[in-house]
DNA sequence: ACAGCGCTTTGATTTACATCAAGAAAGCAT
DNA sequence: ATGCTTTCTTGATGTAAATCAAAGCGCTGT
């Protein structure tokens, strides 16, 4: 196994601590000496070209990941060409877990845009995970977040009707957005319809008609990927499915 | 912190190396030394009765559960009092990991029989994961899995046509018990026929004509909750969608 | 045994959504 | 700019599955 230098001499190339994320990303939480292990251990920032991949299902895991700066989306496949968007991860998120079962991605992930990401080796990971409780806390909360939002989007495609999945689903990324500082009423959605009609589990024409339906109603008005939201109250009414205010990823 | 005694004086009440299970459960991998100390730290075997709670969505979590005799299932439920329900839970499945997220749980867990449950404690179970690198590792899988199991779900949820969804229960319960050295090709469903439909998101009416329509196309032949499987090559072409052989839970 | 209750199946009808089809708008290259 | 491709919207039609309704079956307990 490789190791880790404690403290290595020179300065490392990623700087958690200046980052903007430290405090939704792997950093949050950590002390000043064992950020400074985590930034010696972070490997390299990697740059992904727009419909490029990450990784591909049955890649053995390497890593794992934190989004700095574009999108990538999750999916997996079928034999016959259909797929299901399992999830969009954006700045501060991070992804790569779902290869813990096996050591081997269990699908595909695909930069939405030309996208940014720091890499940890899963060999530092370990060591990390070993040496510090905190990190290692961290990390279970990440864990703990992914499965919670998979757990959301069960009951979103499993009880819910098309208008109440696409509200449920513009109120988180609304939520979302306020706890990164970015407004919560007016926003760009980073995917195109044809991926968030995949997710949500639907058609892209009934995914437009209910964009209509929404605007129709004076809940929102969308043009191209610009929403923004008129009514929250009403919009929150409709995904009042959902149960929880937060949520890391979409 | 509570501390775990390394070698306790008396044996203990719960004993991994003589269990059934212990090639599904946590010890799979551990050494002997290991096992030992996974055994001491084993708080208890809960008795659940048929409809009672193992917990709530947002308790806090205490422990982590292995389940011994028995099925659990987790779901998530609406304000206005619909569920999804997440997964039924089987003798050697791992529940509790929803919970790392927030320290809460983030789903109800209900007992679907009498019930037979270990409990780690996470006070223990943190311990184990600083001390163990093996016992982190088999953790991690195990947290994987659910992920994994959760993804598949998604899948079946979003793109599946109802008799499809069937047909891929179907064959991974079938795979499942193939796992567990039980009979792939006759087995006892573990839920009534609401609870599988809540789960494969559909009506319990439509869950019943599927049921009927296998069994004319001579597919399988069921008589309440006895299934068996008459054709297993037919099933798993219905059930082409699924990409995995394996899953841990259903 | 019987009644009573919950679970399951089957049938008739309705409906939400997918599919098919075409047009409008936006992005991209020349 | 211009045309070309891709993305998005809107309309018309079809269909899978939900809902409504009722009957059959298998429990439980008295």
């Amino acid at each position: 196994m490789k190791t880790v230098p404690l403290h290595s001499a020179k300065k490392p190339a990623v700087a958690c601590n200046n980052c903007s994320l430290s405090e939704l990303c792997l950093p949050r939480g950590l002390t000043r000496e064992e950020l400074e292990l985590l930034e010696s251990s972070i490997n390299k920032t990697v740059k992904i070209k727009k419909k490029d991949y990450l990784f591909h299902r049955d890649d053995k895991q390497q890593s794992i990941f934190a989004v700095k700066a574009g999108a990538i989306k999750t999916s997996l496949s079928t034999p016959d060409g259909e797929e299901q968007i399992l999830g969009f991860y954006l700045p501060g998120d991070l992804l790569g877990f779902d290869a813990f079962a096996r050591d081997r991605h269990t699908c595909d992930a695909q930069a939405l845009d030309d996208t940014l990401v720091c890499e940890l080796s899963m060999d530092n990971f370990q060591e990390l995970c070993g040496k510090l409780p905190a990190m290692r806390g961290q990390m279970m909360r990440q864990i703990g977040s992914e499965l919670e939002r998979e757990q959301m989007l069960l009951l979103t495609l499993g009880q819910m009707r098309t208008e109440e999945r696409l509200a449920t689903f513009l109120s988180s990324l609304s939520e979302r957005n306020k706890e990164r500082g970015f407004s919560s009423n007016e926003f760009n959605l980073p995917m195109a319809r044809h991926d968030l009609a995949n997710y949500l589990g639907m058609a892209v024409e009934t995914l437009s008609r209910m964009f209509s339906r929404l605007q129709e109603e004076k809940i929102i008005s969308v043009q191209h990927r610009l929403v923004k939201i008129e009514d929250m109250a009403r919009l929150k009414q409709l995904a009042h499915h959902t149960c929880h205010p937060a949520g890391d990823v979409l």
